[in-house]
DNA sequence: CTGAAAGCGCTAACAT
DNA sequence: ATGTTAGCGCTTTCAG
């Protein structure tokens, strides 16, 4: 727009250094040594200039390409939503770039991965899918590029970001035994995958803490959407309408499908039956009742793991596994104490 | 993984071929002519070894990094998922990255677009944000990359892609009017913006078409958040409520708040009220009722405006201005024929 | 019909 | 304390 493209020539030029000098000055690099006042010069001109390092010439330099690929179960997931803008943030402040791939669970996934790996050169994969999917991990480490899970774990795989799926579900549940319930029920996602299995373990866990026996009649399986979710809300109101007062849903988008049914159905929400939800949205605000949930820092999330997979590749640290532990509940409209 | 790169310099040495025959002949170069057979070993060779261009190559050569940016007000709007869904695969289907940049409005956007375009080298914006936020138009083009709008128009900016917004108004309105509806409230945007303004006009449209008075009480200024449809709702309310028996509502998450609104109050939907929406997304399943809506398809809408962008950077075209026509009523359970 | 050479902007090894 | 050189993988004149 202005002139001709600032790079390390011109600046060689100006400055009456080498063009190597200049870009050891001005990446602080250790090997060099330079008086005080040269270095300040060349950074003043390269300032004034407007210099700025063009990211192919050191792609090309490094063979790297500084790029994370993020495989997505559709963006209009909030949950994912957040997590992604986390990811975008981190990777772009890192000088990396991110690029999401859409993967609809069912759908051939592999050759998504595979371009996004040779033809995109991506460095590092995050992956917000899997398991049960129509990729399976074996596939998508044999591409040779490091993987981290992101709000998954699966089994013996080293590398994730998740957070406390079993204390958030325990603090769910001890929640509504808090406000006086003792019939409480759960919709559950497939137990054997990650979250599902762990939220339905809290609950349990708190159950036994409160010292309310477990009753298998109370938990039915859903599913993290929200087709799924009223689905299993009719399932288990046909079988124990009246039964529970409190129900903690797998998901949240679950859970608008139970509020949805138990309007349906003439059960008062919060009135007969208290809902709670796992994961915070703009959803849970946008229905109603609005929903009371667990909330986890999902964009914090997403962040940590593209900084994790950053770290990665850049040799200071070989693997990442963090927990976020600090969940809490955000009270709204669905809850409330028992009635007496 | 397998060994060591694959780059032209092998292939060459395989081949018997020098680098620049085996790129011209890869890429279908006109300037060259070969020998079929030789063309098609080049080809096999190629395959066989699984060569894949370095971008890193290409982009220092080119000097061009065939990667765009894309400015977001939050990725938990679906609407905008939804569009980003589609921008992300078009830009990855034609060998170009996509970086998102979320900008919540009144947050400082200088410094984001500046980042995206000096230091990721992003050759065109896709602005699915602007006008009353934080950054201004002249601003934007003064970057020296194309701009173009998506979802968006702006007065004397000439590249676009949106929906046909004052049909899909219409369409919405005289839905509603075919329903047997005659007193029909607007929830509207500012109408200064252009989505808000063409809505708008829309609705008087199909009004001055079925010779129904306009009446001006029944337009409550709302605004594009849950929040704010739920406010404006209450405003309508207070005003005139039992004066109207349908109400169109500028976006998905105004709806929601307004639905939400009116359940406070008793007011049944769509026994009373009929509700009606402009744009489509999960959202509109996950409430309750369930929302009919004005659908557009949103991610076809991504595409182009990648595609556009991407055709303008190819010199294929000057300027794009796309507006899609097809919008539809999705019937679901927030609008019903007026009670006799 | 094909090859040789140069250069995009950057960094790293090796000289001074 | 700084300069030289070479090369990452690709495309593009310009020569044969």
């Amino acid at each position: 727009l202005v002139g001709p493209k600032v790079t390390l020539g011109v600046l060689a030029e100006r400055t009456g250094f080498d063009k190597s000098t200049i870009s050891r000055a001005l990446r602080d690099d250790p090997t060099l040594s330079i008086r005080a006042e040269n270095l300040a010069l060349i950074k003043r001109t390269a300032e004034a200039l407007g210099y700025r390092p063009d990211p192919a010439g050191r792609s090309l330099k490094a063979s790297r390409s500084y790029a994370l690929g993020a495989v997505v179960p559709s963006l209009q997931n909030q949950i994912h939503a957040q997590i992604v803008e986390g990811a975008q943030s981190a990777c772009l402040a890192a000088g990396y770039s991110l690029l999401v791939v859409n993967a609809e669970p069912g759908r051939p996934q592999r050759e998504l991965y595979r371009q996004l790996v040779e033809k995109h050169r991506v460095e590092g994969l995050l992956v917000l899918t899997l398991q049960n999917e129509a990729v399976e991990l074996p596939e998508l480490t044999a591409l040779g590029v490091p993987v981290v899970m992101v709000n998954r774990r699966s089994e013996g795989f080293g590398n994730f970001v998740v957070v406390a799926e079993r204390a958030g579900g325990e603090l769910a549940t001890s929640y509504l035994i808090d406000i006086g319930h003792r019939r409480i029920a759960h919709l559950s996602g497939e137990i054997g995958r990650f979250n599902a299995g762990e939220r339905f373990q809290g609950y349990r866990d708190a159950l036994e803490k409160a010292g309310i026996a477990y009753d298998p009649d109370l938990v039915e399986p859903a599913g993290y959407s929200f087709e799924q979710g009223a689905a299993a809300m009719e399932r288990l109101l046909d079988r124990c309408q009246g039964g529970f007062t409190a129900v903690f849903v797998v998901t949240l988008m679950a859970a608008a499908g139970a509020i949805s049914v138990l309007r349906k159905r003439g059960v008062a929400v919060p009135g007969d039956v208290s809902v709670m939800a796992f994961h915070d949205g703009l959803l849970a605000r946008a229905i109603s009742p609005t929903l009371t949930t667990i909330a986890y820092p999902l964009v914090d999330m997403g962040e940590a793991a593209a900084k994790g997979m950053i770290d990665i590749l850049e040799k200071r640290r070989t693997s990442i596994t963090t927990t976020f532990a600090d969940g809490r509940v955000v009270e709204r409209e669905s809850t409330a104490p028992i009635r007496l």
